[in-house]
DNA sequence: TATTCCATGTAAGACGTTACATGATTGA
DNA sequence: TCAATCATGTAACGTCTTACATGGAATA
């Protein structure tokens, strides 16, 4: 049920925009935090129109298809806000890498190191992604406005959690090397 | 698809038993990794032994109901050991508190440090039984087994991860509370 | 000429959650 | 006596993934 509150927040803070744009923003920031496919996307925002929660207006575009332009709507705000009122839970973990790495005997140990060594990699390249980001637009943490602090905040999440893959990684490829 | 995975890890690792004891396993430890209720648990079993990767037991008892015991079979592990072999990738984060930062500055400042610091304690709480788990069952770090190796650095990954919520937890709360 | 981009959708199936059900036994 | 434990299940519903579909415009 969270993804329609994603696409609010995206909407609210980032600003109006299509379904399709709504797409590039998952794939590019918002994965971080929430993942989702153009299917999902495009279902999710036709619901939240019903319940009054974004609107939409219709572009006419010459040689390019028409695009729905989403807006959250007042009604819209309130809900989601309301929303982050209500207390939640940390979110379910379902992580392929910890049920290998549980049976890891099973298979020779320099296939485990590479497994590793492989997803080592993936962390480092979000990390600098995310690292990128945090540099440009957050030069100065002390001058931040209130809502600036939570959008800095949301990219300190996602780093500290490629990083702390990454420590896991080196952690763990150290150990397996002994061998 | 990978619920199978981990049930099949589980039997390999802590050995036979029935699906009510494999629920109390996903509750306890695995929880970490892999989150399952015992609908789930229960039908999966049953589809994992009509592929042959589990053979099941009735176990007849007196005062209580039968239970059935499950065991891995060789082509279970085969079938584990292939799994483990093939290239996985990170796994889909939905977490509704990043959603919330995001539009944290939609609610009281007072509200958004509530719930900042309700988390902080929820992942201090499993912090302190995953770090006893270190202490007891992995005293000596340098004198491990292969598979001992293994379930250490599953362990490791829960503290890190859980240690490093609360890191994010004291950040966020921290630049809140300057307001 | 082939691929990618723009922009949106349907449909089937897998996976997960929530609610409901049973019934004896043990412990507070 | 009330709740929890043991032990397993069905059913309805919601969410997510995968596959398939369209068709012009721009780019390599």
């Amino acid at each position: 049920m969270a993804l329609a509150h994603a696409l609010l927040a995206s909407l609210l803070v980032d600003g109006a925009c299509s379904g399709y744009d709504l797409v590039k923003r998952f794939d590019e920031s918002i994965s971080c935090y929430w993942m989702a496919s153009h299917q999902q996307i495009y279902k999710e925002l036709r619901d939240l129109e019903k319940q009054g929660w974004v609107s939409s207006e219709t572009i006419a575009q010459t040689g390019r298809p028409n695009k729905n332009l989403y807006s959250i709507t007042a009604l819209g705000q309130e809900h989601l806000a309301h929303w982050i009122l209500t207390p939640s839970v940390p979110t379910v973990i379902r992580e392929d890498l910890m049920i290998k790495t549980l049976a890891g005997f099973l298979v020779p140990n320099l296939a485990m190191l590479d497994e590793l060594k492989r997803r080592r990699q993936i962390h480092l390249d979000k990390l600098a992604v995310l690292k990128e980001i945090e540099r440009q637009e957050f030069p100065q943490v002390a001058a931040l406005s209130r809502e600036q602090k939570f959008c800095y905040l949301s990219i300190r999440r996602g780093i500290r959690y490629e990083a702390d893959w990454v420590a896991w990684c080196e952690e763990a490829i150290a150990l397996l090397a002994e061998e």
